[in-house]
DNA sequence: CCGGATCCGAATCGATACTG
DNA sequence: CAGTATCGATTCGGATCCGG
């Protein structure tokens, strides 16, 4: 098997040959959300073939990053390691890397619950959150829809739809102060080339119940840059 | 060719299918050292075939993160952009992140010029070094030769063999305050796992000039805890 | 349904040779 | 120096199948 290493002694080296291959980093981000059944990252991943799936957790396990638990009520889960938790900061900064590049969204693209709760993740700003009310937002993007709860520079986001409450997920009671919808242009928004009032005019979101003002705050509260510098 | 999309609309995505692909990462870190010439990259990266090499180079240039730039006394290198130069701390990050994982090295297994000097960068603790006086070592590993200055919270990295002057980069002047030659053995002692002294005595590092002393300031200075958390 | 294993064609990668 | 061309070895993707 040395046909897969690059041949350096390196640190670099060493955590691409950990995470680096097809898919890897992808699965990582769906359990940075938290521990998923092999079922829920075939779903979070629908275009993984199911031996790459299967491969790939073999390998993460083998890296010390992921382990494989047995659930007390007769279940099977993948988790991160803490070692595999210290890719956390990574993978939110290759979020927001990638942002400004995303273009537009291929027909076939899908948003699923785990990838924009890791995006919204990254987009969070928790300096600008601690100097704004505490606020409460449920998100539909296309089928997906999370309740976002923000209060100071804490950020709690928990899937509520589709369908199944997350493994060892608590949901929050009570009413969210704000309910909206969008598609994918949500970007748009988030990297503050539309408004929320623009996008709400070009029908890129909708207000579905609450105050549409508090969208002012949910853009205030998670943005990112996409201006990419050409320049020198 | 959507099938090499991962058929989400994502951040992490997008970035992974810029620079996921095998050995792009690796291209990135070594011109994070500064600019390179195709050849350069092939020395830096033994292994990789020359096709490889070159559609990577062109995927990058596609994806805005590499430049190619003809030089005045004609040559041409490959460069980072200003959008690639933001992988930077994602580099860092991994190669910290990695280097508990790395092991004992296999026989086959180089040290270049760029990957050394590249995990010096991640060892470095600007903190720590502001807190000492300036110093300023010419470091040997394997056939590869740095001259390393520290001067407050900067530090400053040059090639000096194997055995080209970088592409624009300007030798210092002046004697180093110690010269040491090392193995791979080195991480050891940048884990802490060995003492300088330690180090000596097992042969893992030999003093060529200067006083022995310094190779405390320099484990102070260059230091990434390795110890993986295996527990909860 | 959950958690995979198996099979096979298509695409990529790796090694070497070759060229302007 | 800066790459193309070629070709066998791997890996990936898509579909199917299987035991609990």
């Amino acid at each position: 098997m040395a046909s897969r290493s690059y041949g350096q002694y390196c640190g670099v080296t060493t955590a691409v040959e950990l995470i680096g291959e097809r898919w890897a980093l992808l699965i990582v981000r769906d359990l940075l959300v938290g521990p998923r059944r092999y079922t829920d990252l075939k779903q979070g991943l629908p275009k993984i073939p199911t031996n790459i799936l299967s491969t790939r957790l073999k390998e993460l396990q083998e890296g010390g990053v992921v382990r494989r638990v047995a659930l007390a009520n007769c279940g099977l889960v993948y988790e991160l390691t803490p070692y595999g938790r210290g890719l956390e900061s990574i993978v939110l900064a290759l979020g927001r890397w990638g942002f400004p590049q995303m273009g537009e969204p291929a027909p076939e693209d899908v948003v699923t619950g785990d990838s924009l709760t890791m995006a919204l993740r990254t987009a969070f700003r928790p300096e600008v959150a601690a100097s704004v009310p505490p606020a409460d937002y449920e998100v539909h993007v296309g089928d997906v829809a999370l309740r976002v709860q923000v209060d100071g520079a804490e950020l709690r986001i928990a899937q509520l739809a589709p369908p199944a409450p997350p493994v060892g997920g608590r949901l929050p009671t009570g009413q969210p102060e704000l309910v909206f919808a969008a598609g994918p242009g949500i970007r748009r928004v988030i990297s503050g080339e539309l408004t929320p009032a623009e996008a709400i005019d070009r029908e890129v979101l909708a207000v579905v119940a609450g105050d549409p003002s508090l969208l002012e705050r949910f853009a205030d509260t998670f943005h990112i840059e996409a201006t990419v510098d050409v320049a020198a």
